[in-house]
DNA sequence: CAGTTAACGCACTATCTAGTTACTTTTTTA
DNA sequence: TAAAAAAGTAACTAGATAGTGCGTTAACTG
């Protein structure tokens, strides 16, 4: 009898696998949409435990802080988009094509990732305190705008874009038109009395999208 | 001895001059700040009542909840931008000038008033709960969208405008390239290693904007 | 297999926080 | 001017909530 009633809270439970990596994975999966959705004062540690099926004293061993685990999943999220960015192989494509592809891509993935959008957010509302302590997203960033200056010349080697445009505003203007639309959505649909997450208003407004941007740089 | 010395806390003191509507206006002053800078659920309830120079009691008397004081926080905000756009009186100048008038516009309204957008922030991360109770933004709201579709429409009999523009979307890109650089003002400082907040990048950042706009309803 | 390390879990606490109770004081009204 | 109504206050409560102390158990190591 090498089972006693104490030492299993269940019968027949089996012994539970130890893996620190797929725990910490799956914190940091359950905090980002925690996150996300309540931002990071509306968060609860508690919440995001149970949803990682973790003990909470886990998460204060790995990340020491619910700060901490905010600024991980952050710096987690930047990470992905920028190298997602990078392998959209842009040079391949003459300038226009590129930077309508750059648009699309950035329309998907925010409307894919909705939790990156929330997180940035909240970011920003405590001044990014966080991703200014991180190192590792200041160089994907670097390669991120490098990618839009690269088009640009491009496109005016080749005379299909005017020359004198900003690469860095290009870049803001290109996730704006995205991110606004879709961060203020629930407003939105308010304010203009519309759906804007029906699947036409979507399609709609990416076209209206790559419009704006191949307008603002057209020679 | 008219007065004893428990009647009074401070000696000299006058009698507190009752006034309902300026506290009220208090309250609402210092909520707007505190939901601004810390989000819904980040606001404490305790600040605003200090700050506001009131008893806390008073909130939960005019305003009945956190929530309830926080709806009437936004729905002033919303009056306040949809009222002052009606006095931009944009009717009275040539279509593209009308335009520019209003890119500029609010771009300086996000500016000044830099509660807005968090307030609106806010309000996106509870999926609009607040707002979709509010009865008067929606008069508010109507004539706003009214004003963009005329300017577009006299534009397009003028023959500077092409046809086809979708007065929805151009008001919301309108507002998303002044929001988007202004709200993630804090990590794009960090992504473009710039100071978003200079002097002359407002300035620039505007000039863009203004074009951005005219390019995309050109002829 | 003995001993060490690392993963995991329970139960607790100090503090905070929205909301309330039970008053006092000023202003208005009849 | 008496009494009713409205404005204002202090002290409290019940429930959360981030973070911990300490014990247990699985996995690895020599």
């Amino acid at each position: 009898m090498p089972d006693t009633a104490e030492a299993l809270s269940k019968p027949n439970a089996r012994p539970r696998i130890r893996d620190a990596e797929a725990t910490k994975a799956r914190i940091l999966e359950a905090a980002k949409r925690e996150f996300a959705k309540n931002g990071l004062g509306g968060a609860r540690v508690d919440v995001i435990a149970e949803r990682a099926h973790a003990n909470k004293r886990m998460i204060y061993h790995y990340f020491d802080s619910k700060e901490g685990l905010f600024q991980t999943v952050l710096e987690a999220a930047y990470v992905d988009i920028r190298m997602a960015e990078q392998k959209l192989n842009l040079d391949h494509l003459e300038p226009g094509a590129a930077l309508e592809r750059l648009v699309r891509f950035t329309w998907d993935y925010y409307l894919k990732n909705p939790e990156f959008i929330t997180l940035v957010n909240s970011e920003n509302l405590h001044r990014a305190k966080h991703l200014k302590k991180s190192e590792i997203v200041k160089v994907y960033n670097r390669r991120f705008v490098t990618m839009v200056t690269t088009i640009l010349e491009r496109g005016v080697a080749a005379g299909v874009f005017r020359s004198g445009v900003d690469p860095v505003q290009l870049n803001i203007t290109i996730a704006a038109i995205g991110y606004y639309y879709l961060t203020n959505r629930f407003t939105g649909a308010i304010v203009f009395e519309r759906d804007l997450m029906d699947k036409d208003a979507l399609t709609e407004r990416l076209r209206f999208n790559i419009d704006t941007i191949l307008r603002l740089v057209a020679a």
